[in-house]
DNA sequence: GTGGTCTAGACCACA
DNA sequence: GTGGTCTAGACCACC
C-alpha cells in the first residue's frame, strides 16, 4: 500500500499505515513496533525515510523511543489519533466530500451501500 | 477560495475552481473564460501560475485557446470533467472515505446530515 | 480548412491556402484575388488577419496590390512559390519525414500507396 | 540538436529528443533519466525549461517521477510513443506530405532515395 | 489587448 | 542530491 505513485510523501504514508494499525487495535499501548530497518526492507524504501516517520510519531506522542531497544506505542496513542483524525474529518474531509457528491449528483444511497459492503481488505 | 494554506498547488486549486464553474453550468461550451492576467490579478498570484492552470486545462481538452483572443470552454468539457471526477471518486475518494468512517466509528447518519445541511455557499 | 485548432498562425494558413490555389493553376498571373473583406467573412476571421496575409504575400512578390482595386497574382508567382517550397521540402520536410519513417518502422511502400491513392480532396 | 532557430518550443524539442532515445531502445523501461539540472546544463537552457519537458512526459505517462530520486522511463513508454506518433503520422504528416509532393511534382523515387541514403547520424 | 515561451532566482519537501 | 512550485520580468507572435 506504500507507493511512489501517490503524491503524498512516503514517510506520511507509512505514518498513516502505523496509525491505522493502532486504530484497529492490532498494536496497543506499549507494543513494540517494527524496527526502522525492518520496515525499510519491507517497503523497499530508504531507512532514513522510515526514521523520519518515527521521528514525527515521536513528536506526536503517538510513539515513544527507548534508546537501543526500539519504538513502542504511546500511552493514549489511539485516543489522540482518533481525536486528531476526527477533527480533520469534520473540518475538511466531510465538507469536501459532500461538495463532491453535490457536484457529481451522487446520492447518499451510494455511500450507504459502499459503507455496508466494506470489508477489511486491502491491508498490506 | 484559493489559498496558500492548502498544500495542493495554487495552479491546481485554480484548475478545480474553473472546473467547478463548468460543473455548475455557470460557464458552458464556447463561453470565453477570464484572461490570464485578469485571473492573476483577481487571485493575487503571478500570471505564470494562471497560465499553467490554463495549459493543463488545454491538455485536458477542457478548454481551448485562441491566440490573441483568449480561452474558451471546450465542447464536451462538462461531461469529461464529470466522468473524470466520478472515476476518481469511486476509485479513491469513496473507498478511503469509508475506510475513515470505519476507523473512526462514524455512522452513516452523520454523512446524511451533512449532505442535507449542505448549502451552496462560500462561492466566489 | 482554416482552423484555430492548428498551432500555425491563421494568417499563414490563409497564405498557404492562396499559394496552393496558385500552384494548382486555379489562379494564374494577373488574376484578381478575393478582397480582404470577402475572405475574412468566408473564413470567419478578423479582416486585419487577412490583411496581414496579403501584406506578406506582397512582400514575397507573390501578389501585387492596386490601390483602390484589389490584389492580383504576381508575374512569376507560381515559379517563386515552387522554388521556395522545394527548398523547404528538401531542407527540412523530407529529412524529418524519413527520420520518422525509420523511427516508426514505416516502409516506403506505405508512402507509395498513399501517393497513388491521393485524390484532390479536402479542398475548401 | 536543440536549437533556438527552430520555431518549435525548446521544451518540446527536448521532449522529442528524449522520446527518440526511448524509440531507439537506448533508454528502456525503468531506466533512470538525466536529472533536470543535468540536462539543463547540457543543453544550456534554464532548468525550468527542462522541468517543463519532464512535466509533460509525466502527464503523458511516458515517464514517472520519484521525489528526491529522479525520473524513470515508464512501463509501456515505447509502445505508447510509437502508437501516438503513428497516429499523428497517418492522420497529418503523411497526407500533408503527399499533398506537397503532388503540388511540387515530386516523384516517389526521390523519397525512396532519401530513405535508402538515410544514415543514423548526427545523433547526440 | 490576448496567449506562449523562456530566464533567473528563490524556497520547499523529499530521499 | 532530487523534483515541485512560485515569482518577477522579459520578449514574442497573434488578433
Amino acid at each position: 500500500m506504500i507507493t511512489q505513485n501517490d503524491t503524498t510523501p512516503i514517510f506520511l504514508q507509512i505514518k498513516r499505515w502505523i496509525e491505522d494499525h493502532i486504530l484497529r487495535d492490532e498494536w496497543s499501548a506499549d507494543t513494540q513496533l517494527p524496527s526502522v530497518r525492518e520496515l525499510a526492507a519491507e517497503f523497499g524504501v530508504n531507512p532514513n525515510t522510515v526514521a523520519r516517520t518515527y521521528e514525527r510519531l515521536t513528536l506526536d506522542g503517538t510513539v515513544r523511543s527507548a534508546r537501543g531497544i526500539g519504538f513502542f506505542v504511546g500511552e493514549n496513542a489511539k485516543e489522540a489519533i482518533v481525536s486528531r483524525r476526527r477533527e480533520e474529518f469534520v473540518a475538511h474531509t466531510l465538507p469536501s466530500f459532500v461538495e463532491q457528491m453535490k457536484l457529481l449528483n451522487i446520492e447518499p444511497e451510494e455511500i450507504i451501500n459502499a459503507y455496508n459492503n466494506h470489508k477489511d481488505e486491502n491491508w498490506k
